[in-house]
DNA sequence: CAGTGGTCTAGACCACACC
DNA sequence: GTGTGGTCTAGACCACTGG
């Protein structure tokens, strides 16, 4: 089962000293052979690690130079990771509260989403998620049956920092990609008293659908986000 | 020079097949080694390209199964593109307008961002975007002197369809990270003015900065969207 | 079970940046 | 020139999926 490949071992390991700040003062990383020496493994090996860390975002090679951890690690929206973990990562503190959580019957949209059918029973997740102790993103997240059934299924939900927690952790799914739309709206009235701002106040809307490894919908979810209180990041490249 | 390798020639192949809908019955790829065989390259090479392509959501592996091209192809705001490209990409019919292009000296902001002092001197380019004819983002790109020291040096921006063109094919520079900032804005009354909307409609509005492989800010920008004549995407993997 | 992608090796040569 | 990362090879074994 879990067994941990080398290249991921590694780059684990060189993540951690990332973190420590073993590299700091110049940035740079040891060359590829001296990695390789090291961990007593072959170059391949070590650059199928510093890939991984490249695409966190984590190190930048340079051809003819050398590789380096950047000045500045970004890591935004692209990343698919709970708003939680995206918003510490930035330095902020975050905390998740779980409002509600009830059986629904899939509207048009949430149908399509979740490749159901109209009517088909979900489960409704209504959260909303603090930053530095101020209500900062409000979020409704949809579980098709497929994926859980009841509510009481669902109520472990509580006791996970997000749903991609939950859903991993707990009903050992894997999402392997989610794609979220970005809009610009006034504050429905709703979400303006939880989000404690005046109705009409623009917010950024974030809706999209998780989707599995075998690109089934795992679950579609309706964030408003107080872009004064938290800025989301992307990253580009 | 330009010398372009095996796996980039394999993986451009791929992807014009892949467009072409050589495999859309199935979705399905040949095996690494059946392409290895096809192209007369190791396995290493043909997974250097696949690779690729797996990173530009236009191919999935499973273990255990095959490579596939997935039904849904998205790309979005993280990949590094136009926003003429993002959009046609997206089926949309896109179109830049370049407004005007003058010097000025960099704020507190934008100093800031271009690593440059308060005071120097920059290039900014105002530009709007139509989406199916109908004004849709409207954008202003300032170029730090370091990159363009005069107007007349970006006057060919005017020739190319988005800045990235013009910096890559003109002056030369590649542009490897790009990081927007996502905010929900009422509309200024001179944006309004040019997007035609009414002042204080809800806007999505992208700032961000630019950066080269050696990371050094290129450009920053300062981008405001219709959300209900396009909607942004962003992948999340 | 057969076939697929995932990992790993050891070695080679190339392209690039910097001194 | 020296040292770095980039590409490529040929071969091996492992892990996963599905019939």
């Amino acid at each position: 089962m879990g067994r941990i490949s080398l290249s991921r071992q590694i780059a684990d390991h060189l993540r951690r000293e990332i973190h420590a700040g073993r590299f700091a003062r110049t940035g740079r990383l040891p060359s590829e052979v001296v990695l390789g020496r090291d961990f007593q493994v072959s170059r391949g090996t070590v650059r199928e690690a510093l890939r991984a860390l490249e695409q966190e975002g984590l190190v930048v090679r340079r051809h003819g130079v050398g590789s380096f951890v950047p000045r500045r690690v970004t890591a935004g929206l692209e990343r698919l990771e709970s708003f939680t973990e995206t918003i510490r990562r930035a330095g902020g503190q975050a905390s998740d509260h779980v409002l509600e959580i009830r059986e629904v019957a899939l509207d048009a949209a949430a149908a399509t989403a979740l490749d159901a059918a109209v009517g088909d029973r979900g489960v409704l997740v209504r959260s909303l998620r603090l930053v530095n102790g101020d209500p900062a993103l409000y979020c409704e997240d949809l579980l098709p049956a497929r994926v859980a059934s009841t509510v009481e299924q669902v109520q472990q939900r509580r006791e996970r920092e997000s749903l991609l927690d939950f859903l991993r952790l707990d009903l050992r799914v894997d999402v392997r990609e989610a794609v979220l739309a970005l809009a610009a709206v006034n504050a429905p009235r709703g979400v303006a008293a939880i989000l404690r701002i005046r109705p009409r106040t623009p917010l950024l809307r974030l809706t999209g659908t998780a989707y599995d490894a075998s690109d089934r919908p795992v679950y579609c979810t309706t964030n408003y986000v107080r872009t004064d209180r938290y800025v989301f990041t992307v990253a580009r490249r």
